[in-house]
DNA sequence: ATTCTGGCATAACTCGGTTATACCTATCGA
DNA sequence: TCGATAGGTATAACCGAGTTATGCCAGAAT
């Protein structure tokens, strides 16, 4: 009965282990049950990933390389502050369309005590913080972009974004948490972005 | 030895749960331990909380309560904007000074498995939302006096309010994950509060 | 004085992460 | 070709921690 294996199992397990989030939240996202969904004893998850938290920084990688798809997929157009907003409403749709799995990308919402397991030098292949820091490097291009049409000040790009990325976790995290009703977003996420860049100098056009 | 209990016991408890927080992480916060470290038997939290899920969530309203008590004990004085960086800066304290208390606050790092129930009608005393939103308040009312001495323009408090407690919120828990370094303050938190509030037209200086 | 009730202790139950052990297949060396 | 080795797997047991069952005891009610 147990052959070679299939090659991929190590994928099916990330993948199994991310439907189980999407569907039954994080408790549901047991080794057993991982297993089970691709047809494999409990011992894959160990032979794999030696533990539980292995699996979580898998998960929490995959993670943020969907959401670096998806902030890849935001257009460049010739109007870079249009681009820039459209950044943070695609990292806020990230979030709303997997909101327990955003939470596991940060280490919110630990998973059978197990939260990603942060700055780990050893662990080489699947470092959440080191995707996450990509993420960040994708705004703050998006910040040169405005600076360089002459939008805003020349600002310290890192440091703006460093801004917007926290109050756009912020708001996120808020918002699946229910604190930021139903329009959540044009009451409380597209100001904010506005207002952070009107510090350095943007003024809304004509 | 079982005599007509200290009247203190769920006060007792709580207390000792939020030691254990602070000292041995999330992980260290079990019934046992926490019965244990008052002189009683795993029962205790039972007979007082029903499950560890009700104790989180008195443990979460405590935090709220002594970050209400931190917001309070910010002086009101004659420069309504000081007020408010000031407001900001306790808020970032008390999550720095309690890091693990702040994230189960809002349901980032959960116990045993157990988050704070959110928004559960029955859960009358200890519901940390509604503590929640009079934290919420805190930073409104500054909102307000700042507007009230013509340092910005009239827009709606709770939207400038939300607005800040979003980044508020999204910086601490990035700063707490070790996302911003040590000088996250002066490079971050403090540029982000004055570039929201100059979206309402605030300028800085005389 | 008897009964009822609420808080508590002891100990057992259950779930889920983890580990020990053995097997099976493919590959490698002689 | 054949035995040794290694990697992946299944079975089953181990263990910690939340939870529950049961019974005891002290004070209040009647």
């Amino acid at each position: 009965m147990a052959s070679m294996a299939e090659p991929h199992v190590r994928e099916k397990l990330v993948t199994a282990a991310l439907d189980l989030l999407a569907h039954g939240g994080p408790d549901a996202v047991q080794a057993r049950k991982v297993a089970a969904e691709v047809g494999a004893s409990t011992m894959a998850v160990y032979t794999h990933f030696g533990n539980m938290g292995r699996l979580v920084d898998a998960i929490a990688a995959e993670g943020f390389r969907r959401l670096g798809a998806r902030l890849d997929a935001v257009a460049r157009t010739d109007d870079p502050m249009a681009d820039l907003t459209n950044l943070g409403l695609a990292y806020r749709a990230h979030a709303q369309d997997n909101p327990d799995l955003y939470r596991v990308m940060f280490g919110v919402t630990s998973i059978g005590g197990h939260r990603p397991t942060p700055n780990d030098p050893t662990t080489a292949p699947d470092d959440p913080d080191d995707v996450a820091l990509g993420t960040f490097g994708a705004l703050t291009d998006a910040v040169e972009a405005v600076i360089a049409a002459g939008l805003i000040r020349p600002v310290a790009p890192a440091r703006m974004s460093a801004q917007l990325w926290s109050a756009l976790h912020g708001f996120v995290l808020l918002e699946i948490a229910g604190f930021h009703g139903t329009d959540g977003v044009e009451r409380v996420l597209a100001p904010m972005m506005m207002n952070l860049l009107a510090g350095a100098g943007y003024r809304a056009g004509p």
